[in-house]
DNA sequence: GGTATATTTGCAATCGATTACATTAATAAC
DNA sequence: GTTATTAATGTAATCGATTGCAAATATACC
């Protein structure tokens, strides 16, 4: 590996030079700038970026930890996350927890071992193990499209979950429903809460009454979109229209519907949440909320390296605009199912 | 930030002796051992692991160079890269090229910086610039799914293309297909190459001519998938089996074709390639080649390792067996179509 | 008890950068 | 031409660890 010594001896200058001339070049005069450049160039010189890191105190990385990366919805957010840690000259440490707390004390570990300057956080777990609990001061976090639990206020960059599904619910009275289902995700997040009152709310000044059996599942997969869709038809009262509180939820209780021989939206409207790639392709297209993952991950990375230079923000939350896509997977009630 | 100094402090010892209490317990008695685990515990140190890697030249990271995020096939190898990793003790720094050379040459230039020990390439393209290309021989780096082009041979874990595509092309030629289309995606790599021979190879022996008009594409996505479809039916001699090179571009087939009216398999059959998650969930589940791509991540991680530990291979190409899934997008040739 | 050997510990060099401070060279001012 | 400023460079300390070597301590052996 060639140090900075090695294009010292070539361009016969000091290491403080060399170190001037690459990161301050106006501090070099444009004689030996241009003689350490040729250096460099020659040697194939590389500065170990740890090493600097070592005596900046600034690692110049972001970790992300993801509650699951088979998600396609985070793959929208990191992606956004990706593009602006680079622009800003930060890359990015990626951790999947699979729920997994230890794993994800460890991941958020990476900062108090100065791997990494700050955590953008996926999930709403807090994510510090009880040792650390007190230096979870010092680490700067950011969660999106979640909310931490805990004492702690995180800063976060959200979606106004709650207008989103007031509009979902809205748009599905209006279509004449008065039966609803819900297929929920994590039950004991603040997205869940939110979503929730959203609709409860609609129903509220609706008429419709809210009933807790009207819930079921308790994860965020296809697998539990489907086990959703037969735990709702099985119900004495069966809705002709419900919730998936994601995607993948919605895709797997549009397959399951379909086939159980009810069609949609004819017989039971199917709504989604989050608009996944493939959404907008499946049969019937689905009826969901888009959000803007991409830059809400841009933003994200923004505010926590504000945090990490030390800037005050100007608001702990950030709540972004949803956009209600109306598609196929939606229609009017059937007063016949 | 606590540095081992306020460890030596509270431990009464030299950081010597901390160091190896925590890397090398046996190196250190038991008493002074828990005298430094109690320092440790009551100041919330945490070794900086950069320093750390300055000195011992190993930054425990690896990183990933992904295409394009967004396609949920990568994602499956991912999670199985970080989670080999993680167990290995190494972290997972993410880079996403977006096909942008000069994105990918900075992704690779961070083993050249010391800031990751080794590169797993989701990609056919050479990462390094002309200016690196020749420290790329001291940079441990492995392929996944695809082989790197270029004259250096670079490890590579792949999927028996040919093999799969053949076992697709035979499986539709027992359906009593003759006319085909071909939806590909880059065309300049090597699995490119590699299915299209196995095709080739299956029409062959049984008689059937292949027509470069036949290929149409040039991009693994969605939208190439529905263009694709579009083209191949605006064709006079209309194929009544397509194969497409990967699942992304057949759910726009599939899509595409049912919006032109045209039914899925009685009248066209659609073939993918990957199995992605949704694969099984749309309408008609697809007819695919399952890639273990968990697997073959992690077996990256344990390849680029071993190079990093100097181990020598046993080999430089590992074929992962592939699967076909025959599910209901292929069906027998519909003579009247 | 005395010597040989093994176990623990500490001192100080080191990894590869960055940077405060000192020094030298160049330019400006009069 | 001399002095005052400014620009360019170098010396050496530093970041926070790890580790070779030596010193100190403990254990084994006769």
């Amino acid at each position: 590996m060639t140090t900075v010594k090695e294009v010292c001896r070539l361009a016969g200058v000091s290491t403080a030079t060399v170190s001037r001339a690459l990161k301050n070049p106006e501090l070099v005069s444009a004689k030996t700038r241009e003689r350490v450049f040729k250096a460099v160039q020659e040697s194939g010189y590389r500065p170990n970026m740890l090493a600097s890191s070592v005596k900046t105190g600034k690692s110049n990385s972001l970790v992300v930890l993801v509650p699951n990366l088979s998600n396609p919805f985070f793959m929208r957010i990191i992606q956004g996350i990706e593009q602006a840690a680079h622009e800003q000259g930060y890359s990015v440490l990626l951790g999947d927890t699979q729920g997994e707390p230890a794993r994800e004390h460890e991941i958020a570990g990476m900062v108090l071992s100065n791997r990494a300057d700050g955590l953008i956080h996926l999930d709403h777990s807090f994510p510090f193990s009880a040792n650390d609990a007190h230096l979870a001061e010092r680490v700067p976090v950011v969660s999106v499209c979640e909310r931490i639990m805990g004492d702690k206020e995180f800063p976060v960059i959200e979606l106004d979950n709650y207008a989103a599904t007031r509009s979902l619910a809205k748009h599905l009275v209006n279509y004449g429903h008065k039966k609803f289902g819900i297929i929920a995700g994590q039950r004991d997040s603040q997205i869940h809460l939110d979503r929730l009152a959203g609709i409860k709310d609609v129903f509220a000044t609706e008429g419709i009454s809210f009933n807790e059996d009207m819930i079921v599942g308790g994860a965020y997969s296809i697998e539990m979109g489907q086990q959703g869709a037969r735990d709702l038809m099985a119900k004495e009262n069966r809705p002709t229209a419900i919730f998936c509180f994601n995607d993948d939820i919605a895709l797997g209780t549009v397959f399951e519907l379909k086939r159980m021989g009810i069609r949609i939206p004819q017989d039971v409207s199917v709504v989604g949440f989050d608009n996944i790639k493939v959404s907008a392709f499946i049969d019937p297209p689905l009826t969901t909320i888009d959000q803007p993952a991409h830059d809400m991950g841009r933003r994200a990375v923004e505010v926590v390296l504000q945090i990490i230079k030390g800037v005050p923000l100007k608001r702990n939350r950030e709540i972004f605009p949803y956009n209600i896509l109306e598609r196929e997977s939606s229609g009017p009630v059937n007063p016949d199912f």
